[in-house]
DNA sequence: AACATCAGCAACCGCGTGCAA
DNA sequence: TTTGCACGCGGTTGCTGATGT
């Protein structure tokens, strides 16, 4: 599949519409030249302040546009394609445990982005979760009613059934997915990828720990 | 071969949050 | 305390190539 050309120009929308200039912006596809300025004022500069990163590298484009561009497509050791068994896996484990929060599923996996991991889960895994909700149906019918009416479906175009668990606030604390086990449970900490704690086989351990537990309360 | 429909995915949009003035 | 800016997130759109008729 290649790269859309969308080359329509018309008037940028600022971050959050906070730009009153009407200044007509580039939209649509990245050229390489683009991608090459961008690369280049972020290597010298960093990746600070979108807003200036686009005016002041010379790119008629948003700050949106250009955060957008360097987080899902320049920035360094970026994975492109080809989601192993292991990722997938990994994919609806995490999206079981945690719902639509993409970007916290891809913090658990190195060089894949929220925007990847969201379309993959849209064109791929909510197809394969839905048959093979089908195919549990067949074997237990009993399952039709949950089915009928899954927990927060948001509202989806027909042909790109979505499925998302529904998530409960406790207490104001994070989002978790279907089985919060322990209201006091502290999602943000689990998955704050800032920290060592959360690398390595220990973590990985106590998230296996974790949805284990839910897989047996599911059971229940 | 021509047209219609589907599938995949890059990019956009709106909204919420955090922070500084 | 209020306001405005910057950033990040999740949902949605729309373009392109693939596939079906």
């Amino acid at each position: 599949m290649m790269v859309p050309t969308r080359s329509k120009s018309i008037n940028g929308n600022g971050d959050g519409g906070s730009n009153s200039a009407k200044k007509v912006m580039n939209r649509g596809a990245w050229t390489a030249e683009e991608d090459r300025k961008l690369s280049q004022y972020i290597e010298t500069h960093g990746a600070k302040r979108w807003k200036t990163i686009a005016t002041k590298s010379g790119l008629n484009r948003c700050g949106k546009s250009c955060r957008l561009r360097w987080l899902n497509y320049l920035r360094p050791n970026i994975k492109r394609g080809n989601i192993s068994d292991e990722e997938e896996d990994l994919i609806l484990r995490l999206h079981r445990l945690l719902g639509n929060r993409w970007s916290l599923i891809a913090g658990r996996l190195p060089g894949r982005t929220d925007n990847e991991i969201k379309n993959y889960w849209n064109s791929h895994l909510s197809k394969k979760l839905v048959s093979q909700r089908e195919k549990d149906m067949q074997i237990h019918p009993a399952l039709s009613q949950e089915v009928a009416t899954p927990p927060g479906k948001t509202k989806t175009p027909e042909n790109s059934p979505v499925v998302v668990v529904e998530v409960e606030e406790e207490g104001g604390e994070g989002k978790l997915g279907e089985g919060c086990l322990d209201p006091n449970f502290d999602v943000e900490k689990f998955f704050n990828f800032s920290t060592e704690a959360s690398c390595g086989l220990e973590w990985a351990n106590m998230f296996m720990e974790l949805e284990g537990d839910l897989m047996m309360d599911d059971r229940q």
